[in-house]
DNA sequence: GGGCTCAGTAAACAGTTGTGTGCCGAGCCC
DNA sequence: GGGCTCGGCACACAACTGTTTACTGAGCCC
Protein backbone atom coordinates (compact mmCIF):
# COMPACT_ATOMS: atom_id res chain seq x y z
CA UNK A 1 0.00 0.00 0.00
CA UNK A 2 2.71 2.22 0.82
CA UNK A 3 4.81 1.64 -2.11
CA UNK A 4 6.39 4.53 -3.47
CA UNK A 5 5.71 4.94 -7.49
CA UNK A 6 7.04 7.20 -9.67
CA UNK A 7 10.78 8.52 -10.09
CA UNK A 8 9.74 11.54 -9.17
CA UNK A 9 7.88 10.76 -5.65
CA UNK A 10 10.67 8.78 -5.35
CA UNK A 11 13.04 11.80 -5.25
CA UNK A 12 10.65 13.54 -3.03
CA UNK A 13 10.87 10.78 -0.53
CA UNK A 14 14.56 11.48 -0.46
CA UNK A 15 14.80 14.77 0.25
CA UNK A 16 11.54 14.16 3.13
CA UNK A 17 13.63 12.11 4.94
CA UNK A 18 17.37 13.79 4.78
CA UNK A 19 15.20 16.80 6.17
CA UNK A 20 13.99 14.84 8.78
CA UNK A 21 17.68 13.21 9.61
CA UNK A 22 18.74 16.86 9.43
CA UNK A 23 16.06 17.83 12.08
CA UNK A 24 16.99 14.92 14.27
CA UNK A 25 20.51 15.80 14.09
CA UNK A 26 20.57 19.44 15.01
CA UNK A 27 18.60 18.29 17.79
CA UNK A 28 21.93 17.03 19.36
CA UNK A 29 22.50 19.92 20.97
CA UNK A 30 19.98 22.06 21.43
CA UNK A 31 15.69 21.82 21.18
CA UNK A 32 12.97 21.75 18.46
CA UNK A 33 11.89 25.34 19.57
CA UNK A 34 15.15 26.41 18.44
CA UNK A 35 15.60 24.91 15.00
CA UNK A 36 15.80 26.87 12.77
CA UNK A 37 14.41 26.12 9.19
CA UNK A 38 17.24 27.54 6.95
CA UNK A 39 19.33 25.57 9.42
CA UNK A 40 17.96 22.73 8.57
CA UNK A 41 17.91 23.37 4.83
CA UNK A 42 21.54 24.40 4.73
CA UNK A 43 22.46 21.09 6.10
CA UNK A 44 20.31 18.97 3.58
CA UNK A 45 21.83 21.10 0.93
CA UNK A 46 18.53 23.21 -0.30
CA UNK A 47 17.53 26.13 -0.74
CA UNK A 48 14.75 27.46 2.28
CA UNK A 49 11.72 28.11 0.33
CA UNK A 50 12.09 23.89 -0.55
CA UNK A 51 11.39 23.42 2.86
CA UNK A 52 7.55 23.67 2.64
CA UNK A 53 7.02 21.63 0.01
CA UNK A 54 7.27 19.12 2.47
CA UNK A 55 6.06 20.63 5.56
CA UNK A 56 4.60 23.55 6.85
CA UNK A 57 6.78 24.33 10.01
CA UNK A 58 9.41 22.90 11.97
CA UNK A 59 6.39 22.18 14.67
CA UNK A 60 5.48 20.02 11.57
CA UNK A 61 8.21 18.04 11.23
CA UNK A 62 8.41 17.58 14.69
CA UNK A 63 5.42 16.11 14.79
CA UNK A 64 6.62 13.93 11.86
CA UNK A 65 9.72 12.90 13.88
CA UNK A 66 7.12 11.62 16.35
CA UNK A 67 5.93 8.44 14.64
CA UNK A 68 9.62 8.10 13.54
CA UNK A 69 10.77 7.46 16.60
CA UNK A 70 8.31 6.13 18.74
CA UNK A 71 7.07 3.83 15.88
CA UNK A 72 9.56 0.94 15.79
CA UNK A 73 9.17 0.98 19.79
CA UNK A 74 6.39 -1.29 19.82
CA UNK A 75 8.01 -4.51 18.56
CA UNK A 76 10.76 -4.02 21.24
CA UNK A 77 8.10 -3.81 24.01
CA UNK A 78 6.44 -6.48 22.83
CA UNK A 79 9.48 -8.74 21.97
CA UNK A 80 10.65 -7.49 25.77
CA UNK A 81 7.71 -8.52 27.82
CA UNK A 82 6.79 -11.97 25.97
CA UNK A 83 9.50 -13.74 26.44
CA UNK A 84 8.29 -16.45 28.34
CA UNK A 85 10.48 -17.43 30.82
CA UNK A 86 11.01 -17.12 34.29
CA UNK A 87 10.62 -13.97 36.21
CA UNK A 88 14.34 -13.08 36.88
CA UNK A 89 15.39 -13.58 32.94
CA UNK A 90 12.27 -11.73 31.82
CA UNK A 91 13.37 -8.83 33.93
CA UNK A 92 16.99 -9.01 32.53
CA UNK A 93 15.84 -9.24 29.11
CA UNK A 94 13.11 -6.14 28.91
CA UNK A 95 16.69 -4.28 30.52
CA UNK A 96 18.60 -5.36 27.84
CA UNK A 97 16.44 -4.58 24.98
CA UNK A 98 15.76 -1.36 25.91
CA UNK A 99 19.82 -0.81 26.45
CA UNK A 100 20.57 -2.26 22.97
CA UNK A 101 17.57 0.36 21.47
CA UNK A 102 19.14 3.08 22.74
CA UNK A 103 22.79 1.94 21.66
CA UNK A 104 20.83 1.56 18.51
CA UNK A 105 19.02 4.74 18.11
CA UNK A 106 20.08 7.24 20.47
CA UNK A 107 18.50 10.57 18.13
CA UNK A 108 14.89 9.19 18.82
CA UNK A 109 15.81 8.18 22.13
CA UNK A 110 17.08 11.90 22.46
CA UNK A 111 14.56 13.65 20.58
CA UNK A 112 11.19 11.91 22.58
CA UNK A 113 13.49 12.95 25.77
CA UNK A 114 13.72 16.59 24.91
CA UNK A 115 11.01 17.03 23.76
CA UNK A 116 8.34 15.19 25.82
CA UNK A 117 8.06 18.43 27.87
CA UNK A 118 9.48 20.43 25.68
CA UNK A 119 8.68 24.28 23.84
CA UNK A 120 6.30 22.66 21.15
CA UNK A 121 2.56 22.26 22.06
CA UNK A 122 2.14 19.55 19.08
CA UNK A 123 4.76 17.57 19.37
CA UNK A 124 4.23 17.30 23.46
CA UNK A 125 0.98 16.21 22.81
CA UNK A 126 1.60 13.97 20.01
CA UNK A 127 4.41 11.82 22.47
CA UNK A 128 1.74 11.81 25.17
CA UNK A 129 -0.37 9.71 23.02
CA UNK A 130 1.70 7.60 21.64
CA UNK A 131 2.61 6.57 25.49
CA UNK A 132 -0.55 6.24 26.40
CA UNK A 133 -0.79 3.59 23.71
CA UNK A 134 2.06 1.79 25.00
CA UNK A 135 0.61 1.89 28.19
CA UNK A 136 -2.01 0.50 26.48
CA UNK A 137 -0.08 -2.49 24.84
CA UNK A 138 1.80 -3.20 28.24
CA UNK A 139 -1.36 -3.70 30.22
CA UNK A 140 -2.77 -6.06 27.59
CA UNK A 141 0.28 -7.82 27.64
CA UNK A 142 0.43 -7.77 31.39
CA UNK A 143 -2.88 -8.88 31.47
CA UNK A 144 -2.17 -12.04 30.58
CA UNK A 145 0.26 -13.49 33.24
CA UNK A 146 -1.36 -15.23 35.35
CA UNK A 147 -0.23 -13.24 38.60
CA UNK A 148 -3.25 -11.20 36.88
CA UNK A 149 -6.04 -12.99 37.74
CA UNK A 150 -8.82 -10.82 39.05
CA UNK A 151 -7.27 -7.53 38.19
CA UNK A 152 -9.69 -4.94 37.40
CA UNK A 153 -8.94 -2.73 34.01
CA UNK A 154 -8.21 0.20 35.48
CA UNK A 155 -5.45 -1.72 37.86
CA UNK A 156 -3.89 -3.16 34.87
CA UNK A 157 -3.81 0.07 32.76
CA UNK A 158 -2.25 1.57 36.14
CA UNK A 159 0.29 -1.22 36.05
CA UNK A 160 0.46 -0.63 32.48
CA UNK A 161 1.77 3.44 33.09
CA UNK A 162 3.91 2.63 35.38
CA UNK A 163 5.44 -0.08 33.56
CA UNK A 164 6.05 2.53 30.93
CA UNK A 165 7.23 5.52 33.27
CA UNK A 166 9.94 3.32 34.47
CA UNK A 167 10.72 2.12 30.84
CA UNK A 168 11.15 5.80 29.69
CA UNK A 169 12.96 6.69 32.66
CA UNK A 170 15.42 3.78 31.89
CA UNK A 171 15.89 4.79 28.49
CA UNK A 172 16.77 8.62 29.34
CA UNK A 173 19.36 7.37 31.81
CA UNK A 174 20.60 4.92 29.26
CA UNK A 175 21.05 7.48 26.90
CA UNK A 176 22.59 10.30 29.57
CA UNK A 177 25.41 7.24 30.47
CA UNK A 178 26.16 7.23 26.75
CA UNK A 179 26.91 10.60 26.38
CA UNK A 180 28.81 10.52 29.83
CA UNK A 181 26.08 13.23 31.96
CA UNK A 182 24.86 10.63 34.56
CA UNK A 183 25.84 7.38 36.28
CA UNK A 184 27.27 4.72 33.54
CA UNK A 185 25.47 2.06 31.74
CA UNK A 186 26.18 -0.84 33.56
CA UNK A 187 24.87 0.84 36.89
CA UNK A 188 21.83 2.10 35.03
CA UNK A 189 20.98 -1.53 34.16
CA UNK A 190 21.22 -2.50 37.51
CA UNK A 191 19.15 -0.04 39.49
CA UNK A 192 16.44 -0.48 36.54
CA UNK A 193 16.84 -4.35 36.86
CA UNK A 194 16.14 -3.60 40.88
CA UNK A 195 13.47 -1.49 40.17
CA UNK A 196 11.49 -3.85 38.32
CA UNK A 197 11.55 -6.38 40.73
CA UNK A 198 10.39 -3.89 43.23
CA UNK A 199 7.37 -3.27 41.21
CA UNK A 200 7.05 -7.07 40.47
CA UNK A 201 7.15 -7.81 43.52
CA UNK A 202 3.97 -5.07 44.29
CA UNK A 203 2.13 -6.60 41.42
CA UNK A 204 2.34 -9.92 43.03
CA UNK A 205 1.17 -8.98 46.23
CA UNK A 206 -1.75 -6.13 45.13
CA UNK A 207 -4.89 -5.98 46.00
CA UNK A 208 -7.60 -3.79 44.75
CA UNK A 209 -9.06 -3.16 47.50
CA UNK A 210 -8.84 0.56 49.30
CA UNK A 211 -7.55 -0.07 52.67
CA UNK A 212 -3.78 -1.16 53.14
CA UNK A 213 -2.68 -4.80 54.07
CA UNK A 214 -2.46 -5.67 57.59
CA UNK A 215 0.92 -5.25 59.15
CA UNK B 1 24.61 36.24 56.51
CA UNK B 2 22.84 36.55 53.21
CA UNK B 3 21.39 39.99 53.94
CA UNK B 4 21.92 42.49 51.03
CA UNK B 5 23.89 45.40 52.45
CA UNK B 6 24.17 48.73 50.58
CA UNK B 7 20.78 50.07 48.46
CA UNK B 8 22.55 49.73 45.40
CA UNK B 9 23.18 46.00 45.99
CA UNK B 10 19.22 45.66 46.43
CA UNK B 11 18.85 47.46 43.25
CA UNK B 12 20.92 44.77 41.38
CA UNK B 13 19.75 42.51 43.25
CA UNK B 14 16.01 43.38 42.22
CA UNK B 15 16.63 43.73 38.06
CA UNK B 16 18.31 40.38 38.85
CA UNK B 17 15.08 39.36 39.94
CA UNK B 18 13.05 40.40 37.63
CA UNK B 19 15.32 38.81 35.23
CA UNK B 20 14.96 35.39 36.32
CA UNK B 21 11.63 35.97 36.69
CA UNK B 22 11.04 37.05 33.06
CA UNK B 23 13.13 34.33 31.69
CA UNK B 24 10.73 31.75 33.86
CA UNK B 25 7.46 33.31 32.14
CA UNK B 26 9.50 33.03 28.39
CA UNK B 27 9.48 29.04 29.37
CA UNK B 28 6.21 28.88 29.26
CA UNK B 29 5.96 28.63 25.37
CA UNK B 30 9.21 27.62 24.56
CA UNK B 31 12.60 26.28 25.58
CA UNK B 32 15.24 27.68 27.30
CA UNK B 33 17.84 27.61 24.19
CA UNK B 34 15.01 29.62 22.31
CA UNK B 35 15.50 32.27 24.27
CA UNK B 36 16.80 35.62 23.29
CA UNK B 37 18.85 37.55 25.63
CA UNK B 38 17.19 40.78 24.14
CA UNK B 39 13.59 39.03 24.67
CA UNK B 40 14.18 38.89 28.75
CA UNK B 41 15.97 42.41 28.84
CA UNK B 42 12.69 43.79 26.70
CA UNK B 43 10.33 41.97 29.12
CA UNK B 44 12.35 43.48 32.29
CA UNK B 45 12.82 46.66 30.54
CA UNK B 46 16.32 47.44 30.58
CA UNK B 47 18.73 47.49 27.59
CA UNK B 48 20.28 43.93 26.58
CA UNK B 49 23.74 45.00 27.46
CA UNK B 50 22.71 45.45 31.07
CA UNK B 51 21.98 41.87 30.53
CA UNK B 52 25.76 41.02 31.02
CA UNK B 53 25.85 42.67 34.51
CA UNK B 54 24.39 39.79 35.67
CA UNK B 55 24.45 36.63 33.90
CA UNK B 56 27.26 35.84 31.30
CA UNK B 57 24.66 34.13 29.41
CA UNK B 58 21.13 33.34 28.92
CA UNK B 59 22.08 29.37 29.60
CA UNK B 60 23.74 31.14 32.77
CA UNK B 61 20.58 32.08 34.46
CA UNK B 62 19.14 29.04 33.43
CA UNK B 63 21.55 27.59 35.43
CA UNK B 64 20.27 30.02 37.91
CA UNK B 65 16.97 29.02 38.03
CA UNK B 66 17.56 25.26 38.44
CA UNK B 67 18.74 26.18 42.40
CA UNK B 68 15.45 28.66 42.43
CA UNK B 69 13.00 26.22 41.12
CA UNK B 70 14.60 22.66 43.25
CA UNK B 71 15.34 24.31 46.09
CA UNK B 72 12.23 25.24 47.80
CA UNK B 73 10.90 21.15 47.12
CA UNK B 74 13.60 19.37 49.95
CA UNK B 75 10.74 20.87 52.64
CA UNK B 76 8.15 19.77 50.91
CA UNK B 77 9.66 16.91 50.37
CA UNK B 78 10.76 16.36 53.97
CA UNK B 79 7.36 17.16 55.19
CA UNK B 80 5.29 15.13 52.89
CA UNK B 81 7.26 11.80 53.68
CA UNK B 82 8.26 12.30 57.47
CA UNK B 83 4.08 12.51 58.28
CA UNK B 84 4.05 9.96 60.77
CA UNK B 85 0.42 8.79 60.31
CA UNK B 86 -0.37 5.09 59.08
CA UNK B 87 0.50 3.99 55.30
CA UNK B 88 -2.35 4.83 53.47
CA UNK B 89 -3.11 8.30 54.66
CA UNK B 90 0.91 8.86 54.23
CA UNK B 91 0.14 8.26 50.71
CA UNK B 92 -2.46 11.17 50.00
CA UNK B 93 -0.61 13.33 52.25
CA UNK B 94 2.14 13.36 49.81
CA UNK B 95 0.43 13.13 46.76
CA UNK B 96 -1.66 15.76 47.71
CA UNK B 97 2.30 17.64 48.93
CA UNK B 98 2.80 16.96 45.15
CA UNK B 99 -0.01 18.62 43.87
CA UNK B 100 -0.29 21.81 45.99
CA UNK B 101 3.09 22.43 44.97
CA UNK B 102 2.53 22.30 41.31
CA UNK B 103 -0.64 24.83 41.66
CA UNK B 104 1.56 26.97 43.61
CA UNK B 105 4.46 27.10 41.60
CA UNK B 106 3.52 25.76 37.87
CA UNK B 107 6.04 27.66 36.40
CA UNK B 108 9.00 26.25 38.16
CA UNK B 109 7.94 22.36 37.61
CA UNK B 110 7.68 23.79 33.97
CA UNK B 111 10.97 24.44 33.84
CA UNK B 112 12.48 21.59 35.28
CA UNK B 113 10.51 19.14 33.40
CA UNK B 114 11.39 21.32 29.87
CA UNK B 115 14.80 21.38 30.92
CA UNK B 116 15.82 18.14 32.61
CA UNK B 117 16.53 16.63 28.96
CA UNK B 118 16.63 20.18 27.03
CA UNK B 119 19.17 21.40 24.83
CA UNK B 120 21.34 22.89 27.30
CA UNK B 121 24.18 21.19 28.69
CA UNK B 122 24.44 22.43 31.87
CA UNK B 123 21.46 22.75 33.20
CA UNK B 124 20.62 19.31 32.66
CA UNK B 125 23.47 18.77 34.51
CA UNK B 126 22.35 21.09 37.53
CA UNK B 127 18.79 19.68 37.11
CA UNK B 128 20.37 15.92 37.48
CA UNK B 129 22.95 16.80 40.40
CA UNK B 130 19.90 18.14 42.53
CA UNK B 131 17.20 15.16 41.67
CA UNK B 132 20.50 13.27 42.98
CA UNK B 133 20.41 14.85 46.13
CA UNK B 134 16.47 14.41 46.52
CA UNK B 135 17.33 10.72 45.87
CA UNK B 136 19.70 10.77 48.99
CA UNK B 137 17.17 12.55 51.00
CA UNK B 138 14.69 10.39 50.42
CA UNK B 139 16.54 7.55 51.15
CA UNK B 140 17.55 8.84 54.46
CA UNK B 141 13.74 9.45 55.25
CA UNK B 142 12.87 6.43 53.87
CA UNK B 143 15.70 4.54 56.16
CA UNK B 144 13.95 5.39 59.33
CA UNK B 145 10.67 3.51 58.93
CA UNK B 146 10.38 -0.12 60.41
CA UNK B 147 10.17 -1.67 57.04
CA UNK B 148 13.23 -0.72 55.93
CA UNK B 149 15.06 -3.28 58.87
CA UNK B 150 18.15 -4.96 57.08
CA UNK B 151 18.04 -2.85 54.21
CA UNK B 152 21.07 -2.42 52.48
CA UNK B 153 22.11 1.37 51.27
CA UNK B 154 22.72 0.31 47.80
CA UNK B 155 18.77 -0.66 47.99
CA UNK B 156 17.80 1.90 50.16
CA UNK B 157 19.55 3.97 47.19
CA UNK B 158 17.45 2.75 44.93
CA UNK B 159 14.11 2.96 46.48
CA UNK B 160 15.27 6.23 46.99
CA UNK B 161 15.50 6.57 42.87
CA UNK B 162 12.33 5.58 42.15
CA UNK B 163 10.06 7.76 44.94
CA UNK B 164 12.21 10.64 43.30
CA UNK B 165 11.30 8.68 39.73
CA UNK B 166 7.72 8.66 40.55
CA UNK B 167 7.45 12.33 41.95
CA UNK B 168 8.88 13.49 39.24
CA UNK B 169 6.71 12.06 36.55
CA UNK B 170 3.74 12.97 39.09
CA UNK B 171 4.21 16.40 39.32
CA UNK B 172 5.10 16.50 35.25
CA UNK B 173 1.49 14.88 35.39
CA UNK B 174 -0.59 17.05 37.41
CA UNK B 175 1.39 20.12 35.44
CA UNK B 176 0.25 18.65 31.80
CA UNK B 177 -3.64 18.38 33.61
CA UNK B 178 -3.59 21.89 34.92
CA UNK B 179 -2.78 23.12 31.17
CA UNK B 180 -5.34 20.60 29.77
CA UNK B 181 -3.16 18.53 28.02
CA UNK B 182 -3.43 15.07 29.95
CA UNK B 183 -5.87 13.54 32.34
CA UNK B 184 -7.74 15.75 35.13
CA UNK B 185 -5.76 16.29 38.21
CA UNK B 186 -7.72 13.87 40.12
CA UNK B 187 -7.41 11.43 37.53
CA UNK B 188 -3.65 12.04 37.95
CA UNK B 189 -3.98 11.88 41.82
CA UNK B 190 -5.84 8.64 41.90
CA UNK B 191 -3.22 6.62 39.59
CA UNK B 192 -0.35 8.52 41.84
CA UNK B 193 -1.89 6.65 44.81
CA UNK B 194 -1.80 3.11 43.55
CA UNK B 195 0.88 3.05 41.87
CA UNK B 196 2.82 4.65 45.27
CA UNK B 197 0.92 2.03 47.39
CA UNK B 198 2.01 -0.89 44.54
CA UNK B 199 6.07 0.34 45.54
CA UNK B 200 5.37 0.44 48.78
CA UNK B 201 3.75 -3.33 48.84
CA UNK B 202 7.21 -3.75 46.62
CA UNK B 203 9.02 -2.16 49.18
CA UNK B 204 7.07 -4.65 52.34
CA UNK B 205 8.18 -8.03 50.65
CA UNK B 206 11.65 -6.73 48.97
CA UNK B 207 14.51 -9.27 49.99
CA UNK B 208 18.42 -8.28 48.97
CA UNK B 209 19.14 -11.89 47.50
CA UNK B 210 19.75 -11.69 43.85
CA UNK B 211 17.32 -14.79 43.13
CA UNK B 212 13.42 -14.20 42.99
CA UNK B 213 11.01 -15.21 44.99
CA UNK B 214 9.57 -18.64 45.38
CA UNK B 215 6.55 -18.72 42.83
C1' DG C 1 6.18 14.18 -28.24
C1' DG C 2 3.63 18.13 -26.12
C1' DG C 3 1.63 20.06 -22.37
C1' DC C 4 1.27 20.06 -17.49
C1' DT C 5 2.86 19.08 -12.69
C1' DC C 6 5.65 20.38 -9.14
C1' DA C 7 10.33 19.91 -6.37
C1' DG C 8 13.65 23.08 -6.07
C1' DT C 9 15.86 27.94 -7.11
C1' DA C 10 17.36 32.83 -6.54
C1' DA C 11 16.44 37.13 -4.79
C1' DA C 12 14.46 40.33 -1.97
C1' DC C 13 11.72 41.54 2.25
C1' DA C 14 11.59 43.59 6.92
C1' DG C 15 12.89 41.99 11.42
C1' DT C 16 15.53 40.03 14.52
C1' DT C 17 19.64 38.39 16.92
C1' DG C 18 24.27 38.59 20.24
C1' DT C 19 28.02 41.40 21.32
C1' DG C 20 31.17 45.52 21.67
C1' DT C 21 32.13 50.30 22.62
C1' DG C 22 32.03 54.56 25.11
C1' DC C 23 29.53 57.19 28.24
C1' DC C 24 26.54 58.66 31.80
C1' DG C 25 25.13 59.53 36.69
C1' DA C 26 23.34 57.85 41.11
C1' DG C 27 25.21 55.97 45.09
C1' DC C 28 29.19 54.43 48.04
C1' DC C 29 33.28 55.11 50.86
C1' DC C 30 36.76 57.62 53.16
C1' DG D 1 32.24 66.51 49.62
C1' DG D 2 35.22 64.53 46.14
C1' DG D 3 36.61 60.68 43.75
C1' DC D 4 35.61 56.13 42.46
C1' DT D 5 32.39 52.11 41.53
C1' DC D 6 29.42 50.15 38.56
C1' DG D 7 24.35 49.30 36.87
C1' DG D 8 22.32 50.84 32.99
C1' DC D 9 22.06 53.34 28.37
C1' DA D 10 22.40 54.52 23.35
C1' DC D 11 24.32 53.24 19.25
C1' DA D 12 26.52 50.59 15.93
C1' DC D 13 27.96 46.13 13.97
C1' DA D 14 27.54 42.11 10.90
C1' DA D 15 24.98 38.12 10.69
C1' DC D 16 21.04 35.82 10.78
C1' DT D 17 15.92 34.72 10.72
C1' DG D 18 10.97 33.13 8.26
C1' DT D 19 8.28 34.00 4.28
C1' DT D 20 6.91 35.53 -0.42
C1' DT D 21 7.56 36.06 -5.22
C1' DA D 22 8.39 34.70 -9.91
C1' DC D 23 11.14 31.42 -12.17
C1' DT D 24 13.22 26.93 -14.19
C1' DG D 25 13.47 22.45 -15.80
C1' DA D 26 13.20 17.44 -15.20
C1' DG D 27 9.81 13.97 -15.24
C1' DC D 28 4.86 12.34 -15.80
C1' DC D 29 0.69 11.31 -18.44
C1' DC D 30 -2.06 10.82 -22.42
Amino acid sequence: MSTTQSQRDLQKARTRRALLDAGLALLEEQSLSSIGLREITRAVGISPAAFYRHFRDVADLGVALVEESLGSLHEVIREGLTERSEDGERIDHLVEAIAAYVRRHPEHIRFVARERHGGVAAVRTAIGAQLDRFAEEVARLLARDEVSRGWSAEDLRMLGETYVDHMVMTAFAFLAAAQGEGPPEDAVAHTARRQLRLISLGRRHWTSQQAPPAP
